[in-house]
DNA sequence: AATGAATGAGGTTTCATTCAT
DNA sequence: GATGAATGAAACCTCATTCAT
């Protein structure tokens, strides 16, 4: 079991976004995984040591990349307050772009039991660590307020980003959700009141 | 089955929270709540349908009325932004309030695909509808500014306040939640910028 | 357990007969009578040793009044061949004028578990006896042929007409079954052919 | 579940008929079942449905030759007499072969109230036909009285057989069922009448 | 490497019966 | 005698995982 690679690890991984997308989490058997994948049962066990192994190994793939992408196009070149928007937009912007993969994350993967969230929880440090040095580097350059605590700012980004993307894919995702990210990103930054 | 009599109808409710706080939603077998509660299995389906009417008595019991206290709270006398506090507050509050509880609603709760969401959902849309209101009251006053967007301004402050209370039960619940009300009241409010 | 009378133990065997008539032998539960009773549950305990005692009490009362209610009827001053008439025609008058009853004989009972057959099996012997008696009395009076095997002649009796009432009653009682009786009659004494 | 697969198809249903030929229908647990079988529990679920499906399946294969075996011998050159006697004949002789089938068809499947009765009525149709086309083909060829009640005689002739091959298994299929076929076809033929 | 038949642990619910009142 | 709330044993079926081929 040297994990990954070979094609069809990535087919399992396919084949399970597939398969929760479309019936579920809790009727996401191994052995329908494995036949959406065009494998046998069995050979699951080859890539990956159980099921909740699937699962994880799929948040890490999707999100490893997602909070790449992120961080590839904040460029030094923009502002602070440049780069939320982009954050905020390309979060949009990737889920938005696989709608399947989204309803995945944001609303089946949830059902899971305690330990899976913990380690997804675990992945989206990475992103949360991102959000941080955002934060960070907007208290030193002065443009957040001095007293701005962190924890906290990041738990509103973070629970209001994933709040309206979990409303767009309750609603069938059937508006646009990266025409969001402006109207948020100047919530978040300036807030409610005139 | 009339619902609600005798005193074990609580007792098997209160054993309920206790059990799933302890073991997990999916380790929360009937008889280790019928144990819980000192009756037998079979008292459990004198007093509940089945074991999902268990859940969702429990959050009926426990959630029913969380909405209520803090519209009751929300008096005419306060400003729209002292109203924002108080729900935030009475949000952060309640959950304060029983521990076991906020473990059970933010994190094991969740896990359930069946009817219980949607009694969840049917308690959060009360929530929700009054967030609305105090927005358009809001905005109708000045205090907020004309353009805000209900809807997304709406997720903004669910979405934060629920993720930091999850958050807040992850850590195990060992700082003071309530005190965090202030702060994000006012991030929500001005938002980041200086 | 004194058994016997009192005004209830015959309400609880007419509820019984009424709940496994309307409900069929396998959704009769002992509540279910009870309530149909008129009684608490307890109560049955009271005048039957368990729930089969009662499905032998109600065929004991039931079929014991059926083989007397015959055997009156079959008087000295009739010939052999009468008496078997009236035997037969009186089997099917006595269900025909209880068509609950015939349900519960005929469908019903017939589901229940092995013992509770030998029991009414045991019930039978009376009506059994009393045609093995009336073989015997014709072959001595020369009506019948001397070889006759008397056990298969009760089988063939018995199997007839309780096969023809099993079908009368699975066709919803819907045609004259006292009708049947001199053509079947005629069947067993003279066989088929011309 | 393509059925009838392998050698646990047929082992399974062995095991069936002897834990319930030895412990009666409502004794006959799954896990009996299998351990007899020595297979798994789950392992009866890769070849039948439910456990209905178990005895369904049984049936359908004990059983469902049973009338095409009588059929087949019943050829063109047979009076009707003789056809008569065939049937009976293979009636006793084909539950006679397998004692332990005969219990359970005879005394045990009865017990069931569901989709196995309409199965066993279906085989039983086609019996029943049967025994109507020797009927009519009897008047036809005047051996039959013409006045013959078609329903009555069948009736009778299915009554006599099926109330005589109980009695033989309720008395532990301790004498010769098939030497009986003689006197039963001369008693039906010719009645009980010198 | 790949297969897929076989495994077997585990949990909700029913209902006959009891017994304190 | 009468009640009815409480009991608790018992069983079907699913599905993640294994391992002989």
């Amino acid at each position: 079991m040297g994990k990954k690679k070979g094609p069809k690890y990535n087919q399992i991984i396919e084949a399970a976004v597939t398969i929760i997308a479309k019936h579920g989490y809790h009727q996401a058997q191994v052995s329908k995984i494995a036949k959406e994948a065009g494998v046998a049962d069995g050979t699951i066990y080859l890539y990956f040591k159980n099921k909740e192994d699937i699962l994880t190994s799929l948040f890490e793939e999707k999100m490893g990349s997602f909070v790449g992408k992120i961080r590839d196009r904040i460029t030094d070149d923009l502002s602070i307050e440049e780069k939320l928007l982009v954050l905020i937009s390309m979060h949009f912007e990737q889920l938005q772009a696989d709608k399947q993969l989204a309803i995945v994350t944001q609303l089946e993967l949830r059902q899971s039991n305690t330990d899976l969230r913990l380690k997804i929880n675990e992945i989206l440090k990475g992103y949360l660590t991102l959000i941080d040095e955002l934060l960070t580097e907007g208290k030193e350059k002065q443009f957040f307020k001095p007293n701005l605590d962190n924890r906290l700012a990041r738990q509103m980004i973070f629970g209001t980003v994933d709040e309206i993307v979990t409303n767009w894919v309750m609603k069938d995702c059937k508006y646009d959700l990266l025409a969001l990210a402006k109207p948020v990103h100047q919530m978040i930054l300036s807030g409610f009141r005139v």
